[in-house]
DNA sequence: AATGTATACGACCGGTCGGTCTTTTTTAGT
DNA sequence: ACTAAAAAAGACCGACCGGTCGTATACATT
């Protein structure tokens, strides 16, 4: 342990890190991510995290793994706890927007930052990421599958393409942040994927009142 | 001018650079594009470049407009050609995914990689970038203002709603070149503004036949 | 062919990066 | 209070970055 008990071993210290290691990354990518300035920022010296994380690359998959839980607890959560079908689709679908529009850092989705980053360049990191977007895919699908299976959206409903549309949607609104108009990319976040619903949708008491 | 012509001064050559700057940062981003890697993908020697161009910044610069010449030759042209209304605003979606579908480097849109890069970074690039991006939101809204005004679209449609709708498709089209399933893709992003336009349009004979 | 000039090149500079190593400080046990 | 173990700190390394400079070379003119 430390003097002040900022950091060091134990698992809390260490999530401590890693939170703050994604907000960075957040900003200025993964790679952008500067170890120096990582430990500036938590007063602590560049080769403390050495003592935790062998490589930048082992730091990098932590923080990953970090991020997808941040998700899971206040984003995949909050959806669960909606009735499954279209509600559950688009819990989860404001649970997204609130997340990140109630960021004060810019760079939007950790998610969509990465994934650019890491796009062609073949590694562990990608690889992972690859994971997080495959594991994420089946989840929105297995959420729309769920619905047309209740009846709440047309049996003919391409899963596929619905679910690439919700995250689409998402990812849009996050990675505006500066460039255009921030009101437009709220409506445009919001109204999307809840006009998409109440069109498909043959129940409309399912849904939030909203015109797209 | 060289042994073997194959740069130095002279417009020609000064684009032939250029292209190769915009196809390398299309991939690694525009910093990440490296001017030692530059020079070698071209044979030249680095200092060569400064020669051109006093500073890297002023060659992102440069980059940046050579970008904007290949967007408004192979995009903005031909939806020129289409007459205006709802088949212009089709047929520059079109062009759009046709101009990225085509290309054999990973990284998308090359304007999507560097607003990510920059979006968080005050200078002149950045800068330089959201003039880009203003523009073309705003020939965006020019186009469905028209198609507006042709009584194409409804007389009360969301203008800058709309315009972000078709920009964030082709975006979310360019953006997820390898980590995605990319005919789900392109499935996305030719039906969905095909879907939107005929789902507002009075007069579906003026697109082609499609579900979304 | 000789010469003056423009130009491309290799070497080099300061700075930052990820990563290692040695030293110093702090903690825990007796 | 003394010692041993653990850990944080800071100096340091090689590699790579953007950028500069002196030199060698190839061209154009006469």
């Amino acid at each position: 342990m430390t003097v002040d008990g900022r950091l060091a071993r134990g698992q809390r210290t260490r999530t401590a890190v890693l939170d703050a290691a994604v907000s960075l990354a957040s900003a200025n990518g993964l790679d952008g991510l500067s170890l120096g300035h990582l430990a500036e920022s938590l007063g602590v010296s560049k080769s403390g995290l050495f003592a935790h994380w062998r490589s930048k690359e082992e730091l990098q998959l932590a923080t990953i793994d970090r991020a997808v839980a941040q998700w899971q607890e206040q984003i995949i959560g909050p959806a669960l706890r909606a009735p499954r079908g279209v509600r559950r689709i688009h819990a989860l679908h404001e649970a997204r927007i609130d997340f990140y529009a109630g960021r004060v850092l810019p760079g939007g989705c950790f998610f969509a930052t990465t994934e650019f980053e890491f796009n062609a360049r073949p590694g562990a990191v990608r690889d992972r990421l690859a994971d997080v977007f495959a594991a994420w895919t089946r989840f929105l699908e297995r959420l729309v599958t769920e619905a047309v299976e209740l009846g709440e959206l047309p049996a003919g409903t391409d899963v596929a393409l619905l679910a690439y549309e919700i995250d689409a949607h998402g990812i849009a609104a996050a990675m505006r942040s500066r460039l255009l108009d921030p009101e437009v990319t709220y409506r445009h976040a919001r109204l999307g994927v809840l006009g998409r619903l109440r069109a498909l949708c043959p129940d409309p008491a399912l849904l939030p009142e909203g015109t797209s």
